[in-house]
RNA sequence: GCGCGCGUAGCUCAGAUGGCUAGAGCGUCUGCUUGACUCGCAGAAGGUCACAGGUUCAAGUCCUGUCGCGCGCACCA
């Protein structure tokens, strides 16, 4: 054995030191210029595209998580012999960044300032942002190739937007329309669906007197116009009259006699008549409303549910969704009257609530409807959802406005495939037909649950920040004219008034080009394109599936003819320890930047990565990031004690020598192939399980031991090379820093990923042998509490393993605390010893015999055989095992029986 | 209302294709301070696998139902 007396070059500290590697380690993997992809490498490309993060923003656990997931796969991949490409940008986030800067620049609205200087202020305000974003994302120490790095509103970025534009207007698949959308009167701009929030709310519904009929609404400040009452022609209702005769009421026959909100009538009211919606039809009549008299006419239509409030209801055709289609379907183009505008307030047709918020409004007109008398009752438990703008928190109305729109039902010809489809149809095909996997496949449900009910996709905002519409307007001999994309046309026919449309693009649009306008689309020839698109993984939180993935599926395909990437992986929202959300006001929340300080950056990767799996939680607390900071120190130590054992003048050398050697090389050539197995499969948490119980319980707890008495330094340092190879893609810093102080110049991302093949399965047996001696030695010496210190001796029956045991004696020596160890013909029981049996194998230990104990061990061992015999038994006496369990079962259960029975027979 | 997922040790979670004594991390208890590591070492305790039926030689695993939790979609009469 050598002993390692050479003073080394530079001692280890006892601990590992994040804070003065991390930055460094990252500074010189910029240097070396390997995170470049080549784009003329013959390798086969790996490709991701870092979802880019808010410029202005800050990097949250969400993107930690993203981060250290495609980290892992990107370096996985490179060391697996791929040209990896993983670029990296950010977004201009349109509403977020412009809600941003109207706080920064303390202004009311942006309308204080002129256009021009506020797009200036918001360019300022992104580029100083910039680098904080992406400083903090070279913090979890992300292989980005930053030679690539885009913006979704650079102009690279923005002409694809334009060219996508333009293309999509061609195949007449943009246009402009009149129609329904969210408004939100907080940001001045309309919301697509997927931007909305909703809130659970309890607010009053009323039920109001409209005429002789009933109907019930939450919101009474609508009911101020001339209006169709809506029945259904097949629904029944009763007219209702007083005992006195002086009034009568209708409504739906199930209200009055299902609904105990209506029971009340009964006191008062009889029925008269029953009759169906169709007999209803036709009657024209005037009544009072909270503004006045209006005119109502009575039409018949089977959206009405009757089990719905009383079955009736009157329309606000500019206010409501449903009551828009059903204007437009009945074609009643007079009811398309504004009662509020974009402000959120009432219009004139209000009257008396002229100029008053929506939610004044509504306290207003039902105080006058109740001193009118209009008011029948109030449901005070009705609860429903209201949407909110999830950016200003404000109310979101619906509202019909022109706008810009993407038909997605309309039929174009593909020009990929000649074939008439619709960019729906492409969407669903995408997932229905394999062409992109979902990870986790559940997900795949819910992508469809989004497409078919998907409609028409607003693109339009009324806001400064973002990509312009590029639609220019201008006139030709008074005649106006439009030209797309650019305004060339215009300036050629020497077009006057050019102006470009005022509103801008949904942020998502120029996202959903992401995965090729970063590779240099519209250009189709670009060398990027072409080598490394499509993209091989989108990952991301699954909480934006629906706003990116599924646009970027839809836009990829449409444009390139291919579908954007092969998988989508989808991760969790990260949750504290308890799995509950992270917010501020509940103080639970964690700054990544502050635990990867506090931990390490490679702990806070491990920490959101193992025991979690896509699409579910990622829970985490502290105590979860410093256990995986104490696996990084373990690993510290492990090279330590390598680096004692073999410093940088020891030569690494693959030929095991001892059972151990042999042992750990045979279990290492093991994990590191089903690590690969499951990086393949995107199965990252159980390749890091796998790891870090290798590293622990493997080569920490029993080769390093067995190191120590029998030292194979040039061996050890091969093996230890390797595992931080394997552990390289998980903890880039510590490994790199590792295979620094023991290897040298090359940076360990460059090496190969082990692919070792040696398997022994004899030696791996043998070694477990001597484990299940030690492991039981050191129970009977807990049990029996004698002092660590305390050496024993040990008889062994000679037997078949002999040899064996025999050349491990210094390694059960040490590790069971063993003085002697002999081997005898037979083992005779005397006064304090304690006999075991091993895979067949007496032993004898020799110890100072506490009875007691020694009997308490005893019996309870005797009764786990007993139970252990019994449910064998049972099982080999039950003719259906027998008979149908495969054969290699029922002869295992047979030898664990003769086993059992013959460890009982020792004990006696 | 429609759909998805979950309910396994005190806590957070693993447990393809049914088949050894149901596992891990953290926490708890006992002991140690051994020349890589107290961010450590050795050992231990702790589970009627939500509940009720069913299929099977065999169910944490498959089927049906019940209860509880989380989430998505739809939803302003």
């Amino acid at each position: 054995m050598r002993k390692t007396s050479r003073v080394q070059v530079r001692k280890m500290e006892k601990n590992y030191d994040h804070q003065s590697t991390e930055d460094q380690l990252y500074q010189s993997w910029e240097q070396s210029g390997a995170m470049y992809a080549d784009r003329n490498s013959d390798k086969k490309p790996f490709t991701i595209m870092l979802p880019p993060p808010n410029v202005t923003g800050h990097l949250h656990l969400g993107h930690a998580a993203m981060l250290a997931i495609e980290d892992i796969l990107i370096r996985f991949k490179k060391m697996t012999g791929h040209e990896v490409l993983w670029l990296p940008g950010t977004d201009h986030a349109a509403i977020a960044t412009e809600n941003v800067v109207i706080k920064h620049l303390g202004l009311k609205n942006r309308n204080e300032v002129s256009r021009e200087e506020f797009l200036t202020e918001c360019r300022k305000f992104a580029a100083e942002k910039h680098d904080r974003i992406v400083g903090q994302m070279k913090k979890m120490g992300a292989w980005l190739d930053w030679s690539r790095e885009a913006y979704t509103f650079d102009d690279a970025r923005s002409h694809a937007v334009n060219t996508m534009f333009r293309k999509l207007y061609d195949d007449g698949l943009i246009a402009k329309g009149h129609r329904m959308i969210n408004w939100s009167t907080g940001a001045q701009s309309v919301l697509a669906d997927d931007e909305l929030e909703w809130e659970d709310l309890k607010e009053p519904f009323y039920y109001l007197k409209c005429g002789r009929f009933i109907i019930g609404t939450v919101r009474s400040e609508t009911k101020c116009s001339d209006s169709p009452v809506i029945v259904n022609p097949h629904g029944k209702y009763v007219k209702i009259r007083t005992k006195a005769g002086n009034e009568e009421l209708i409504l739906s026959q199930y209200a009055w006699e299902e609904n105990p909100l209506f029971a009340f009538l009964k006191q008062d009211y009889d029925v008269v008549e029953t009759v169906t919606g169709h007999d209803l039809v036709g009657e024209t009549f005037e009544y009072e409303t909270y503004a006045g008299k209006r005119k109502f006419w009575v039409v018949a239509d089977n959206v009405i549910d009757m089990e719905k409030g009383t079955g009736a209801m009157t329309v606000s055709a500019s206010h409501s969704e449903d009551d828009y289609e059903l204007a437009t379907r009945l074609n009643l183009q007079e009811l398309f009257v504004q009662k509020i505008d974009f402000h959120g307030r009432m219009t004139e047709l209000a009257g008396p609530c002229e100029g008053m918020t929506v939610e004044e409004a509504r306290k207003e007109s039902a105080k006058i409807m109740k001193e009118k008398g209009l008011l029948v009752m109030i449901d005070k438990n009705y609860q429903h959802r209201v949407p909110f703008c999830y950016r200003s928190n404000s109310v979101v109305e619906p509202m019909v406005s022109s706008q810009w729109f993407i038909s997605v039902e309309k039929e174009f010809t593909d020009q990929w495939t000649s074939k008439k489809t619709t960019l729906k149809k492409l969407m669903q095909e995408a997932v229905r037909d394999g062409h992109v996997k979902i990870i986790p496949k559940r997900f795949e449900k819910t992508y469809f649950q989004w497409i078919d009910n998907l409609r028409d996709w607003c693109i339009s905002r009324q806001i400064w920040w973002g990509h312009r519409i590029p639609v220019w307007y201008g006139e030709v001999r008074g005649e106006e004219i439009v030209a797309v994309g650019s305004d060339e046309e215009l300036k050629k026919k020497n077009a006057s008034n050019i102006r470009q449309d005022e509103d801008t693009l949904d942020t998502w649009f120029s996202s959903a080009l992401w995965p090729f306008s970063t590779l240099g689309w519209p250009d189709e020839f670009s060398p990027d394109l072409q080598k490394f698109y499509p993209n091989d993984v989108l990952e991301t939180g699954w909480d934006i599936i629906f706003f990116w993935v599924a646009r970027m599926i839809m836009f990829g395909r449409y444009a390139t003819g291919k579908y954007p990437f092969h998988h989508v992986y989808l991760h969790g929202m990260v949750t504290d320890a308890k799995g509950k959300k992270m917010s501020k006001s509940k103080g639970n929340g964690i700054d990544p930047l502050d635990v990867i300080s506090e931990y390490g950056a490679d702990a806070v990767r491990l920490s959101l990565v193992i025991g979690t799996s896509p699409g579910n939680p990622i829970p985490l607390g502290k105590d979860k990031i410093s256990g995986y900071r104490n696996f990084v120190n373990k690993l510290w130590n492990a090279g330590r004690f390598v680096q004692m054992q073999a410093g940088k003048d020891v030569k690494a050398s693959d030929t095991p020598q001892s059972i151990a050697d042999k042992w750990i090389l045979s279990r290492f050539s093991n994990v590191a192939q089903e690590v690969k197995k499951h990086l393949e499969k995107y199965e990252i948490s159980s390749a890091g399980d796998k790891i870090y119980h290798f590293i622990w319980d493997e080569f920490c707890d029993w080769y390093i031991e067995a190191s120590k008495v029998d030292s194979n330094p040039s061996f050890l340092k091969y093996i230890f090379q390797e595992i931080l190879k394997l552990t390289h893609p998980l903890c880039p810093f510590i490994s790199e820093k590792l295979w620094g102080e023991l290897a040298g110049e090359e940076l360990l991302i460059g090496q190969t990923f082990p692919s070792i093949d040696f398997r022994d399965a004899q030696v791996v047996e043998n070694f477990r042998l001597i484990q299940t001696i030690v492991t039981d030695i050191r129970k009977i010496r807990s049990d029996q509490k004698i002092n660590p210190k305390e050496k024993l001796l040990l008889n062994i029956q000679k037997n078949k393993k002999s040899d064996v045991l025999q050349e491990a004696l210094p390694l059960l020596k040490l590790l069971a605390g063993l003085n002697e160890i002999q081997f005898l013909e037979t083992l005779h029981s005397e006064k304090n010893t304690v006999k075991l049996l091993i895979e067949g194998i007496s032993l004898l230990l020799k110890i100072p015999v506490d009875e007691e104990a020694e009997i308490q061990r005893q019996t309870k061992e005797k009764q786990l055989l007993q139970n252990t015999i019994k449910s064998l038994e049972s099982r080999l006496n039950n003719k259906g095992y027998l008979e149908k369990a495969p054969q290699h079962l029922v002869e295992q259960t047979q030898k664990e029986l003769e086993e059992a029975k013959k460890k009982l027979l020792s004990l006696q």
